[in-house]
DNA sequence: TATTGTTATACTCTATAACTATA
DNA sequence: TATAGTTATAGAGTATAACAATA
């Protein structure tokens, strides 16, 4: 007899929760201790190189007039700075200071030592649930929210 | 040759975050069809007895003066009432009314069905990512947040 | 003294809508 | 007309500190 299906997911649906919950917990912590709000070490971890705050509004997947703030408080940090595109004057491109680089490298630090501590799993076992994971992440982005049809 | 881990965990911690993400993209959905706000919802999820409202506090991992708040838009939407606990007169029990248990059905129906279509691998494979990450998930509350260190 | 729940306060996050300046 | 970014506004989530009632 084999379990039940709905039960598996639902463990399943609890673990995966759980897993993001303690990466989730220990990145605030790890911005917190560098003196950041959530919103804006979000920004600073994703801004690998200068791109239009338009652009950061889809990383972040929130409307572009958060983005304003979220900015300004990063601006105001002293961590990245507005540089006006010259092709399209309508463009600001966000572009890291030095302290804006040590910093998102330090965030990035401590949420990638997390995470080493975090999956410590035999590699046979690293590389299966990667690959079972990345299959689900990536299948999952075509499933239309709330309503469980592709 | 064996694949980089750092690689391999940062891409896992990548897939964890976007399957949680979308779990909590469809929760939120299907709260705000029911008209109800994330953290509000995400009580009502958790309210399956009567319970202290210390206790809340516990589960959304939040101070307790939240609570107020949370449990005050609770009560407003005819969801939930305070009941005095008549052992300890400075505890207050949540208790569900008729709507509460409706809608809290309504709530994991939902999340519930979401869960089934976004993991829909073959049994086996379901099974083993279900182990691995329930493996990964009970190992990971005895971790210190931010420091890397158990 | 310690704990439960409340209030007051402040900061942050988020979406909507109306606006500007460009394209 | 459409797009990038801003402003204003309002609702929501969160933590801190001080407080009342009770244990």
């Amino acid at each position: 007899m084999s379990e039940d299906v709905d039960l598996v997911v639902a463990d399943l649906a609890d673990s995966a929760f759980r897993v993001a919950g303690l990466l989730r917990a220990n990145f605030h912590a790890t911005a917190a201790e560098l003196g950041l709000p959530p919103a804006q070490a979000m920004a600073l971890a994703n801004l690998s190189a200068p791109a239009p705050m338009r652009e950061l509004a889809d990383w972040l997947k929130c409307d572009a007039s958060n983005v304003t703030g979220i900015v300004d408080g990063l601006e105001r940090r002293g961590l990245v700075k507005r540089r006006p595109d010259p092709e399209d004057r309508r463009v600001k491109h966000l572009v890291l200071t030095e302290e804006g680089e040590r910093k998102r490298a330090l965030l990035r630090k401590g949420s990638h030592a997390h995470a080493v501590t975090l999956f410590d799993l035999p590699e046979k076992d690293l590389l299966r649930l990667r690959d079972l994971l990345k299959r689900v992440a990536d299948a999952g982005v075509g499933i239309d929210v709330a309503s469980g049809c592709k």
